[in-house]
DNA sequence: CGCTCTCTGTACCGATCGGTACAATCTGCG
DNA sequence: CGCAGATTGTACCGATCGGTACAGAGAGCG
């Protein structure tokens, strides 16, 4: 079936989401390759044949298809969509829903405090940056002046990481449902001239 | 000299900043004894003369240490300081320079983020509902609301953590600046109405 | 079927992990 | 000085780290 793809390229896709939760809850050298072998049901021959530079090129994978999600998910959308507030709308959606309401850290976030960040620098840094500048269009077009609209846009994502880590922190999921409530409103270019009824 | 103060006494309250530092820069797990006893330039004897838990003792002294700090530099002039807006803007002020501008990581968060959040959840909760808390109670008496203030509250506390992620994500300590900026303008009872000139 | 190439479990590598044991040294004090 | 207790460098412990080697099992194909 399906010819071109061996098994072990089969093997590496259906590996990276697991991977990527194992990197999620205990960092880079947290995660251990008993550890990464065991949730995803391969063992070190498997890892080792399907990652041949091993536990570097799974963060690397994990962190690319993170970056692909994301470009495709949100970025992009932000960048194109013709109606710039559908696309903030979905971009709050579609964040809530990736972070399982504050239920989920960001591995990014993770890396960029901790271990890998030396390791992983570029690619830490373009994750927040494409999603700082793709927010930055859409608000642009939505009406904000081009100053104002970057500095929401950096204001938005430091934002979702802080409410990643309060609600890690004060194991309290709900902060961060708080957290988007709270950007939505600064996002809306209408945000504070008719507070509503 | 200094009688009842014990040389290992001394040698632990001289070793605790270094310790901090040590952790804040590669996490729990990451910190190994090795790099601890090089720091502080103490032998494992000495180390674990000073601190018979280890390294579970250490990071528990660390996190006691920073607790205090908080406590008598920040917390307690929020909620005792006779003009609120003056312990606002001192709560600002120690903000910026405790994390060095930006350049500096909070070891809590990261504690939070990573390996020590089973090991050090109380802790680590208190930290932020502490901040939270003292914060909502100067808000208060600024002049919000209960809700506002508490609502207002959080936000700083999520914002300061955001702030620390995307400066080192981005490497770029400015970062933190620019959200301590926008703080300030959310955290004035008088934000928002008259922008000035 | 039988050959070949892909895949994988297992044993093993040196290094390092956190922690312990202890003898040697230092220090304060009578 | 000389003793007792505090202090510390060093050797060592078993466990685990990331990574390698490789023999044998498995799969695809003529």
């Amino acid at each position: 079936m399906r010819p071109g793809v061996s098994k072990a390229e089969r093997a590496r896709e259906a590996a990276i989401p697991v991977l990527a939760e194992v990197f999620r809850e205990h960092g880079y050298e947290g995660a251990s390759l008993a550890l990464l072998g065991d949730r995803t049901g391969l063992g070190k021959g498997s890892l080792y044949h399907a990652f041949p530079g091993g536990k570097a090129e799974m963060a690397e994978a994990v962190l690319d298809a993170i970056e692909a999600w994301f470009e495709t998910r949100i970025y992009a959308p932000l960048r194109d969509e013709p109606d710039p507030r559908a696309a903030l709308d979905r971009m709050l959606t579609e964040t809530d829903a990736y972070f399982r309401s504050g239920g989920r850290a960001c591995l990014v976030g993770v890396f960029a405090l901790t271990d890998g960040r030396d390791r992983f620098a570029v690619r830490i840094a373009r994750y927040f940056t494409g999603w700082r500048d793709a927010l930055a269009a859409a608000l642009t077009r939505a009406g904000f002046s081009s100053a104002d609209a970057a500095d929401r846009a950096e204001e938005a994502v430091s934002a979702i990481q802080g409410g990643l880590v309060l609600a890690r922190a004060l194991d309290d999921p709900a902060a961060f449902g708080r957290m988007l409530a709270r950007l939505r409103l600064r996002l809306d270019p209408n945000g504070g001239a008719t507070p509503g009824r």
